[in-house]
RNA sequence: GCCUGAGUGGCGAAAUUGGUAGACGCACAGGACUUAAAAUCCUGCGGGAGUCAUAUCCCGUGCCGGUUCAAGUCCGGCCUUAGGCACCA
């Protein structure tokens, strides 16, 4: 037997030494740049989870390296973040020690796996030479006026004295200490992400992306078509727009409704005779979390606004006004007209409050459920008689139009980007703020911004980042002027590094740009980008805004940075839930690689099932694919001295099945049919050393160790990783003979062996004197005969 | 509520896109080797009927219906389940 540990170590010292995996920046050979999502290294360590896609796309770069292709596989490390700055706190200690802890462990487990990774590439968002570019960059957003300071609420703990974001703050209390959290109004800095809208949605159609991950970002943008329509107010120079998708149903609108945050009450209110009530109703709201207002919205509450009226711009009709939390600033004009008779959730309000309910479409059950489907237009004045959608809210929108009191609208879901966090363990903005002049950006020779060299760092009391009470850190001079200035104190969410690290692999170590021009332009395109299911939405959308970005101010060539992108499946545990620390149910990678080795890890990860779909763990299934791999290694003590493949047509059609199925991320596959293979090596008693070199060398992307070792003791050849892809001829992954399969009404009734030169005339001569065949006919009429060259005959009889 | 997937043996799963359902692996059972065990090797393995044994036949891919010579695959309608989004006007 082998020493698979020896092994293992063997050939990663040999593939470190030789340098095997270096990527070089241009050359005769074609590029291609595969990435899997960096890690956020935490303290749990490497998950199997991580295991499957990096060896999937390990996979897939050692065969594309092996075809003769310049391969960019790099690794690094998304490090900023909270766990690492509230194990500090706790600690006290500087979150980049415990960073720094972190990141030996990931890699050291890492490298025990033998992942092909370009480590000279290697860095962490975390190091100051790559934020400096984090920081660079955004002084980019920020100069070309895409990026800006605005007051937005945030879910803040009041004893833990910070703010959360929604995930920390589910369930409306606070994550660590259980406290209910309040909304907190605070200014932000913003980038205009919501300008890119509508690029980010056609972008698409330039990328390759799975189709469920494109509709993950269609989603997110969440592009809808409508229309603006003004109201005005009785009594009142002010008017109420509202924005809606069905301008049609104006004639049903009975009332409208503004959030409570509508500056419409601000402004009117000496108007309105139930101020007090209204403020109740707004310190009521302003006390709900994102999370209640949506997620809990069991009942409907609201208040009338006493005092204004609106008119209705389309009948002239006078319609109460009211503010009700179900109503959202942020999306629309914060305000809408509502449609009892036709939207659920106005039903529900006019239901609950006694308001007029107006049908305007016939058809529908009113009583029970908002009806919003096709029908007539009653009620509705010029549109009345009408019985299609498209054709009314056309006519009405024209209408409107004509009469100035609205225009069409397109909306997007999708928000400016709140950029600000306040955090220690992020990159500073790199602002200063002067009496004078105002925010100042810090010039690019003072870049980076460093985050200071201190271990105890408490959060303020008034919601500010814990750098605001590093004095020294804080106060500095202004660059413009020279006269006093206090640094931005916030920092960037964990997104931000995350938006461009693909581009930073093509030159890591750059002090003079971001990336080079020559880089990019070679590099181009993240070919192939691997992540998870979690990320489709949100980092993959930030990273082609800020990608987009560059590319409009002229410092990237490709307005879409990647090409292909896919997701893998979750690794669950042996009991078929996430596997978690609390459940019991956690894998240890490194457990497995002691007991079994890395090879037969990774095999058993590829073998698992369908790569994009969530599996469970099996000790079982491990087994059986050590096993496989300990049977490969006999197959060296029983090599004979022939030439050539002993069964030429299985190797040829296994040599195209893995290759394909490694482009196409059917690794389970390919290794079913290398399995395959080695069934029909042990069938005879020995085997040619061609045979155990193809079988050695397709498996090699797989499991790149053993299949090293064997090599070199048993084919005495160059290493694998420094030689190429088998390649398979066609005409040889064809047999000579096909089974013939006989239907009769199409039900199988006999099978024959032919020749795959059997014309269909034979074919169907053989089939009608197949003995169990003729059982079937006698006595009936043959009516039709369907012949498939070289697959079957079904004769249909009656 | 809306949008995506997914449902195939005891289990993980295959099925070249309409053409032999269950490849490959696991588990299990029987056998060989061994004093014995482990490891290894051989055989069987969807359910049922049938046979000493073959042969052969019936049923079978969540459910109901349809198209077709032929359906796991296509169409219509349900059920279950996982994930994403969500008072988005």
């Amino acid at each position: 037997m082998y020493d698979f540990k020896e092994i293992e170590k063997k050939w990663q010292n040999y593939w470190q030494e030789h340098e095997s995996f270096k990527a070089i920046n241009g050359g005769d050979k074609e590029k291609y740049y595969i990435l899997v999502e960096f890690p956020y290294p935490s303290g749990a360590g490497l998950h199997v989870g991580h295991v499957r896609s990096y060896t999937a796309l390990d996979a897939v770069s050692r065969m594309k390296r092996m075809k003769g292709l310049n391969v960019l596989f790099p690794m690094g490390w998304d490090a900023f973040g909270a766990p690492a700055e509230q194990y500090a706190i706790k600690n006290h200690i500087h979150p980049k020690e415990a960073v720094k802890e972190n990141i030996k462990t990931f890699k050291a487990q890492i490298e025990r796996l033998g992942i092909s990774f370009d480590w000279s590439r290697e860095f962490a968002t975390t190091d100051p030479e790559y934020y400096k570019w984090t920081q660079w960059q955004f002084l980019q957003f920020y100069k070309h006026g895409m990026a800006y300071k605005a007051k937005k609420n945030i879910n803040w703990c009041p004893k833990c004295k910070t703010g959360l974001s929604n995930e920390d703050a589910a369930g409306g209390v606070c994550e660590r200490c259980g406290t209910k959290v309040v909304q907190k109004e605070k200014e932000q800095w913003l980038l205009r992400m919501s300008d890119y809208a509508e690029d980010l949605l056609t972008g698409l159609n330039d990328t390759k992306f799975a189709d469920r991950v494109k509709l993950g970002q269609i989603n997110w943008i969440g592009k809808s078509k409508g229309a603006e329509v003004k109201f005005a107010i009785k009594d009142s120079k002010e008017s109420l727009t509202v924005y809606t998708t069905r301008p049609d149903t104006l004639y049903g609108a009975t009332f409208m409704v503004v959030a409570p945050e509508h500056p419409i009450i601000k402004k009117l209110k000496d108007k309105i005779t139930n101020m007090d009530e209204i403020r109740e109703y707004q310190e009521f709201a302003k006390s709900k979390t994102e999370f209640e207002r949506t997620e809990l919205a069991k009942e409907k509450t609201g208040v009338r606004i006493a005092g204004i009226k609106a008119v209705n711009p389309i009948n002239g009709e006078e319609i109460d006004i009211w503010t009700a939390d179900y109503v959202m600033m942020n999306y629309g004009t914060g305000a809408i007209m509502a449609v009892p008779a036709h939207d659920g959730r106005d039903y529900e309000f006019a239901k609950k409050y006694g308001i007029a309910i107006i049908p305007v479409i016939s058809g529908g059950d009113v009583n029970k459920e908002a009806y919003t489907g096709d029908g007539v237009y009653i009620n509705s004045g010029i549109l009345n008689g009408i019985n299609n959608k498209e054709e009314a809210i056309h006519k009405m929108l024209d209408y409107l139009e004509e009469q100035k009191l609205g225009t069409p609208k397109v909306n997007y879901r999708l928000q400016d980007w709140i950029f600000s966090r306040q955090r220690f363990w992020g990159e500073p903005i790199p602002l200063v703020h002067c009496e004078k002049c105002g925010w100042v950006p810090v010039p690019d020779e003072d870049l980076p911004v460093k985050l200071p060299d201190v271990a105890n760092y408490e959060p303020t009391d008034d919601g500010e980042s814990p750098l605001a009470n590093i004095k020294e850190w804080v106060n500095t001079t202004c660059p413009k002027c020279g006269g006093h200035a206090r640094r931005e104190t916030d920092t960037m969410p964990n997104w931000a590094g995350s938006s461009w690290y693909f581009l930073r692999y093509m030159d890591p170590h750059n002090d003079k740009e971001f990336v080079s021009k020559e880089s990019l332009n070679y590099w181009g395109k993240v070919d192939w980008y691997n992540g998870g299911m979690e990320h489709t939405a949100r980092h993959l959308l930030y990273a082609r805004f800020w990608n987009q970005f560059l590319y409009n101010i002229g410092l990237v060539p490709n307005k879409e940075p990647i090409d292909v992108r896919v997701s893998h499946g979750m690794i669950l545990g042996p009991n078929g839930e996430k596997m978690s620390k609390s459940k019991g149910n956690v894998i240890n990678p490194d457990d497995i690689v002691n007991e079994v080795g890395a090879d037969a890890l990774r095999t058993y990860e590829m073998f698992i099932g369908d790569y994009e779909k969530d599996a469970s763990w099996s000790t079982n299934g491990l087994k059986g694919c050590k096993k496989f791999l300990d049977r490969i290694w006999r197959l060296g003590e029983h090599l004979n001295e022939n030439k050539g493949y002993t069964n030429e047509v299985l190797v040829h059609q296994t040599i195209k099945k893995v290759s394909n199925d490694l482009e196409t991320m059917k690794y389970n596959t390919a290794v079913s049919a290398l399995m395959i293979l080695l069934n029909d090596y042990e069938k005879h008693d020995t085997v040619s050393k061609d045979d155990l070199r193809v079988l050695i060398a397709l498996l090699n992307p797989i499991a790149p160790h053993i299949t090293e070792e064997i090599n070199e003791k048993y084919i005495l050849g160059k290493p694998l990783c420094e030689s190429s892809w088998p390649e398979y001829d066609e005409n040889k992954t064809v047999n000579s003979t096909f089974e013939l399969v006989i239907q009769v009404n199409g039900k199988v009734r006999g099978r024959e062996v032919m020749s795959m030169t059997t014309t269909k005339e034979q074919m169907e001569a053989v089939a009608m004197e197949n003995e169990n065949v003729k059982k079937f006919l006698t006595g009936k009429k043959i009516v039709n005969v369907v012949v498939i060259p070289n697959k079957l005959v079904n004769i249909v009889v009656k």
